[in-house]
DNA sequence: AGTTGAGATTTAATCGTTTAAACAGTAAAT
DNA sequence: ATTTACTGTTTAAACGATTAAATCTCAACT
């Protein structure tokens, strides 16, 4: 059959050693002292047999993969597909090339996809962590295995990471919210102890207090479960005492649910309710009601976590570094007050 | 520092030769007569340890590195990325680790990547091809790789294929316009010489013939103008001649793309022209008309191309597959005639 | 005592590269 | 004539694993 061509094909080919052959592809024809002619010679009979170097070799011999492990929760969610597709190009600068892996938001899922990258030697991580997941953060420092986080992070922890300012997007989107004239503004958010989450809802608790805007009206949802309570939550914040007229969706999958929800009830935005979502999404561009939304720098984070992660590979001595990168606040006509 | 363990520190640790330890971690002791005390002792050890055995050393000697090399158009679209989820946890199944990279629709990248990742020693390719990439897939078959095309493929090459019947589809959507009464059917459709995309329009043309419904008015854009240029070929529908009452998009973004620009222009779906769309598409939610559309088997082609491939890589000797599923016609309001 | 055999372990080659060090050959310098 | 200094090339070890073959140790049997 056709096996693949190695240096010692290449050498067999032209009757010299492989030493010589590697020096002549690796362009050390100088330090190596290799005459003029027969690197010639070499050159023309690795293009003749289209000599493909087996990477694994290199990196076996000089433990250096040129891979990127990164682990995300869904590469079918939109945000995450976007960050992928960023750190997949940037990535590529610098001839790298990135592994990845979804978690699901579970923690067991992350802990397997960070062993199978380990055995295949990729170089770092870039992981958007899952709840439960400090422990096999710590391992990782432990290890000196060099790893930047994204749109999460742990406090307790120092690593490297790469996040948006979650509160001060929550903030400004509530006050914007409470500026425009709204009363009751609520919130919808998943239920977990991430601190991206964390962050939005306390935005927005402290951009209400700052107001002294009346007291909160959070609801919280699980990840798993989402379209279906938010349903009942929506209920909760429309039917209760105090009803709200502004709903603020602290992610796009949730507006998305939200939003599909609030059509069925024949809720009008932002007449019935005021919207405001977390993060951008194709979807929102068919909404009858262009929506106003917190617009994430993506890219920067993708071509940031690239960047610093590949800084760390080659100077695991530096410090770790932590980026928060401001969001856009883009306002349209959803949290506009209807005049009547 | 902390340097990687490998057998060799495990088998200093306990005392033995690196063989023994190989083997007790393999599994192998009874074949190897291992004894069942010092078995015991390395399998403690090595968990101490913490040791992760280095794939790339397993691969380089066995030859397999259980990894599939997976190119795509690009990932931040919704059909590929749903692709990409499903064949990574397919691949899961069996043990294998997917790299993907992104084509953008260009066969030097394509070609790029199938470079870089040969390279690095995948077992087999996943392929949705681009355009003039006969030449890449035919050296692939010369250098006996493994791999499946998906989505499309060259009729002129014998290759293993998964795609979906994008005659069938576009017949049936075509025929379902028809058939519901509109009298001037329009296509809009990519501008390349891919077999999805003719197969698409194949079935939009032969509908119309076999119906004797007029001549068509199909109307083509470049993937790379696409936003731009579909809207001069949709003034050109409405405004023509044979003005058009009904609209058939080929692809998902193209849909996206021209409902905006309907949108943008007040014109009213279905009332004054009516929507089919080929893929559907998060964003065809909050369309304000629930929208007609192809819906293809994604999680079906994923995993059907998972599952030739690695029975390929297991069995090279075993002739080429072909397989064409069938596509789902979900019927909406877009698509119904308005009654008045 | 010597042979046989089974059990337990090590040796060494190998996968495809890289690269320091050794070696060989020639020319210039002493 | 010998040393020194290049130039050009090969040798061999190493990366981390696998595995056939070799080796060693006993115990059992003749």
């Amino acid at each position: 059959m056709n096996k693949k061509v190695s240096l010692k094909d290449i050498a067999k080919a032209v009757g010299v050693s492989t030493a010589l052959v590697s020096y002549v592809l690796n362009n050390k024809e100088k330090e190596a002292r290799v005459g003029k002619e027969i690197a010639e010679v070499i050159r023309k009979k690795a293009a003749e047999m289209n000599y493909q170097p087996n990477q694994l070799a290199k990196s076996l011999k000089s433990g250096k993969s040129f891979t990127i492990g990164l682990i995300l929760a869904d590469i079918s969610n939109p945000f995450f597909a976007n960050i992928a597709r960023t750190i997949e190009d940037e990535a590529k600068k610098y001839n790298y090339t990135v592994i990845f892996g979804s978690s699901d938001e579970n923690a067991e899922k992350s802990q397997d996809l960070i062993d199978v990258l380990i055995k295949r030697q990729v170089d770092g991580f870039i992981i958007a962590p899952t709840e439960r997941a400090e422990a096999q953060i710590e391992n990782l420092k432990k290890a000196h295995i060099p790893f930047v986080l994204i749109d999460r992070y742990f406090p307790k922890i120092q690593t490297n990471y790469v996040i948006t300012d979650n509160f001060g997007a929550a903030y400004q989107a509530t006050q914007h919210l409470i500026e425009t004239g709204f009363g009751a503004i609520g919130m919808i958010a998943y239920k977990n102890g991430l601190i991206h989450m964390k962050e939005r809802v306390r935005g927005y608790k402290q951009a209400l207090k700052d107001a002294a805007h009346g007291k909160s009206s959070l609801k919280e949802v699980t990840y798993e479960m989402a379209s279906e309570e938010i349903q009942d939550k929506i209920d909760e914040l429309i039917n209760g005492k105090q009803k709200i007229d502004a709903l603020f969706f602290a992610t796009n999958t949730l507006s998305i649910h939200g939003l599909k929800y609030l059509n069925s009830k024949r809720l009008k935005v932002p007449d019935d309710v005021a919207i405001v979502c977390f993060d951008e999404c194709d979807a929102f561009d068919f909404f009858y009601c262009p929506l106003t939304y917190v617009k994430q720098p993506l890219i920067q984070v993708g071509q940031r976590a690239v960047n610093i992660l590949i800084d760390k590979i080659n100077h695991p001595e530096k410090a770790e570094e932590q980026v928060s990168l401001a969001s856009d606040f883009v306002i349209k006509r959803s949290s506009i007050k209807p005049t009547n």
